[in-house]
DNA sequence: AGCGTCACCAAACAATCGTTCGGTTGCCGC
DNA sequence: GCGGCAACCGAACGATTGTTTGGTGACGCT
């Protein structure tokens, strides 16, 4: 969580007076590039939202796509602790699956700020980031993979293609929602009650 | 189809001779675009891979805009083209979902130069470019409502997420789809299977 | 033979990109 | 009150970007 990668010196958080201006650039860095993608924003544009000059973003991130794996980081961690949250207290598998995929909707649509960090290909197409990225990914992955393998689900049905639709249908969600007319809550519980009618 | 748009002046099927070089543009700035993505292509990158000079290519588009919508209007014709294919003789609503699905599919994940121009926000924040993207999606997009309204659902059942689910899940699979795992084809059957059970 | 124009080359343009580096401020501990 | 360091400024660097412009060879038509 708060473990910063085995590269950059990285300040962590020392002293209490100055309010952590790093998170505000990971802040910023995540909502541009959430709607402009990784390669249509540019350090420039990040420097802007945070008022700052382009060079002094070099103080906290090495370099751009170093930003972007902190700014990954911290947005799997967001979706960790959120699926952490919506779990607590219940049991019942089909209960557990509906709540993280609420979770996991109201995290990627969620109001404002929405780092939705759901392309793999974000980064620039260098293989050392796209590793880190699909390791952090896939450690979420993994605990998708168990909510499903705990559903009393029919003898023919493949787990792994509940699981792949599932999850696409939800990641693809950015792309049609439109705020106002139906809420990520009930799109959670509309996708989850048609995948379980048949599935059962 | 073969209608150019309004703008720029195009040269067009002339002579015979010499084959379509801007055909040929298309097709390569399809297959790079797909994998590299929008920003992440030059006019270079292009160029090079047809063997022209980078300034060539504005004799055959305007601009990097045009010729992304160029390709757009390219890759989405092949689609209403493999639609119409399989939809050919077939009647019953099921059915005809299933092979809609499987021409989506395959043409989404098919071999090479896949031009894979599946998200919306490919080309850069143009809105004049984003607006015709939306309408020659839309137009697809409403034949996909028509096969879902054709559906004998169960009475509570949403056709509107019915439709977004399956699209979603489809859009999504470039993202996780490996060859040599499952074919296109019986992705496309296990995911219309499970809605299937379920809604029917 | 000569004119036109199709398709392209060759070379450059300004703008923007990620990044570097020396200097400057403000605060803390001693 | 003074050294030290964290955090940032100010200004530039070379590379790459999309694009323009003038020229040029091949070919069709008359």
């Amino acid at each position: 969580m708060t473990k910063a990668g085995q590269g950059a010196a990285v300040p962590a958080e020392r002293g209490g007076r100055a309010p952590n201006r790093r998170e505000d650039v990971i802040r910023a860095a995540a909502e541009l590039i959430g709607e402009r993608g990784f390669d249509g924003t540019s350090m420039r544009d990040i420097a802007r939202a945070v008022g700052m000059l382009p060079g002094s973003l070099y103080y906290h991130f090495a370099s751009k796509e170093e930003l972007f794996l902190a700014l990954h980081e911290h947005a799997v961690a967001r979706y960790h602790a959120a699926l952490d949250a919506a779990l607590e207290g219940l049991r019942d598998p089909w209960d557990r699956l509906e709540a993280a995929v609420r979770a996991h909707l109201r995290e990627l649509l969620g109001s404002r700020n929405l780092l939705a960090i759901v392309r793999p290909d974000a980064a620039g197409g260098d293989p050392a980031v796209a590793a880190r990225v699909r390791a952090e990914r896939d450690a979420y992955d993994q605990r998708i993979r168990d909510l499903v393998a705990a559903l009393p689900l029919a003898p023919g049905v493949d787990r792994g293609l509940f699981r792949l639709m599932l999850l696409g249908a939800l990641n693809w969600t950015p792309v049609w929602f439109r705020e106002g007319r139906r809420t990520p809550d009930e799109i959670a519980a509309a996708f989850v009650a048609m995948l379980r009618a048949g599935a059962e």
